[in-house]
DNA sequence: ATTTAATTTTTTGCATTCAAAAATTAATGA
DNA sequence: TCATTAATTTTTGAATGCAAAAAATTAAAT
């Protein structure tokens, strides 16, 4: 249910991980009050590792706790995607210095495998795939760094985009540009040229940052 | 006692906060294994909040959690200390462009007021103070960009640092030079010189920074 | 005496319980 | 009928309880 693999170590991350995979796939939806009983019930525990999950979950800003009042998912706006991305901007630039200098052939390997992936979920317009290999390539770009703490910054960040942007449907250009995007980074990458990573890189970013915005305002005038 | 104003909102963040002062103030040390009992005596709690607390902390990076063998406060590793500062150094950079665009005259006030303040700790040589202001004074920069995310990731970095530092027992050497930093990094923050601000902020980091590691290995030593 | 085994004590992880607060429903009166 | 108030149910916050794991202590054996 919650850790389906045998060894799980703690109830309590795996809770963590089972809440924050129902925002990230829209089971919880940002504004919504958290329902603990049926949470609790859904994933057979009690609440409290429920309600340890959901502090931690608060902390990393995916919910908000209001006292007396549960737990509520937060909603993304458009302010703090710009924040987030002038954040991510600085991090995916150090990010892609540190990854041209230590990068290991074995791990260009690794990002090109799954840029091909990627390419191909693009082709066959398989959205929500493409999405996930898209955010393992930057992730394994940031582990390239070995700098663990900016890993788990810039996960932390990326998963509170997450949130909106499994619901994005952008349009076949700006996905197919976003893809031309990311052929660049592998070049890059390749030639292990950080000038040239960094540009494209944050040309990308503030590419992604619209299309993010972009699906906000979208839901904002459903609502 | 944990929170002695009259009108706390939630006993879990009082317990957060609590705890995390105790590792800073170095109540709790390094490598050390947290004694949950003895914690919530000393809170007069039980053991659910304190055991929230904990997860919060840990996913802050403050704490270790071991299955079945409680929390154990991280040791600051050099390693850990340079990948840090890469990334605050990323962060500052970014800090400093934004906070000299959108610095209010009030606010370079705040931070004059601040420095003199801290100026006056430093002549009189009390360093906790001198730390505390100075804190407060890198705040106040972040506070300036009016990026609220930027500012709790910094703080998040700045905690993990702040371990090692209240055990610092730099150099008087190294004490003036650091205020002497300060000294331009106001003065570059009045005139919203950017360009300036953000090269003295790199330089002071790296200063910092060496400062920081120089105390984990003093301890490494003693132990 | 020192290592190994057995026993006791403590600590941990999680479920349960209970009081207080909020939300919902029912009841009352204009 | 509709707005208020009262009563009831649900939900939340946090203490307590309990089984399993780990640590500490004692006992036994070489």
């Amino acid at each position: 249910m919650i850790d389906s693999k045998n060894n799980m170590t703690s109830l309590h991350d795996g809770v963590v991980e089972a809440v924050r995979n129902m925002i990230f796939d829209g089971q919880l939806i940002g504004g919504q009050r958290i329902p603990e009983k049926l949470i609790c019930q859904k994933l057979t525990i009690s609440r409290t590792p429920l309600r340890e999950a959901l502090k931690v979950l608060a902390s990393e800003g995916l919910l908000t706790l209001l006292p007396n009042r549960g737990a509520r998912v937060n909603r993304l706006k458009t302010k703090d995607v710009d924040d987030m991305f002038l954040i991510m901007g600085a991090l995916e630039s150090l990010a892609g210095e540190l990854a041209c200098k230590k990068i290991s052939s074995a791990q260009i390997d690794e990002v090109r495998a799954l840029h091909y992936q990627m390419a191909a979920n693009h082709k066959k317009g398989k959205l929500i795939n493409y999405f996930d290999l898209n955010q393992r390539i930057h992730a394994t770009i940031m582990a390239a760094t070995k700098n663990t703490i900016l890993c788990e910054i810039y996960a932390l960040l990326a998963g509170r985009i997450r949130m909106a942007r499994y619901r994005a449907n952008f349009s076949q250009k700006r996905w197919d540009q976003a893809m031309k995007e990311h052929e660049e980074i592998l070049d890059a990458l390749s030639a292990r040229d950080s000038i040239r990573l960094t540009q494209i890189l944050s040309a990308h970013l503030k590419n992604t940052c619209e299309t993010v915005k972009s699906v906000i305002k979208a839901e904002k005038n459903k609502v």
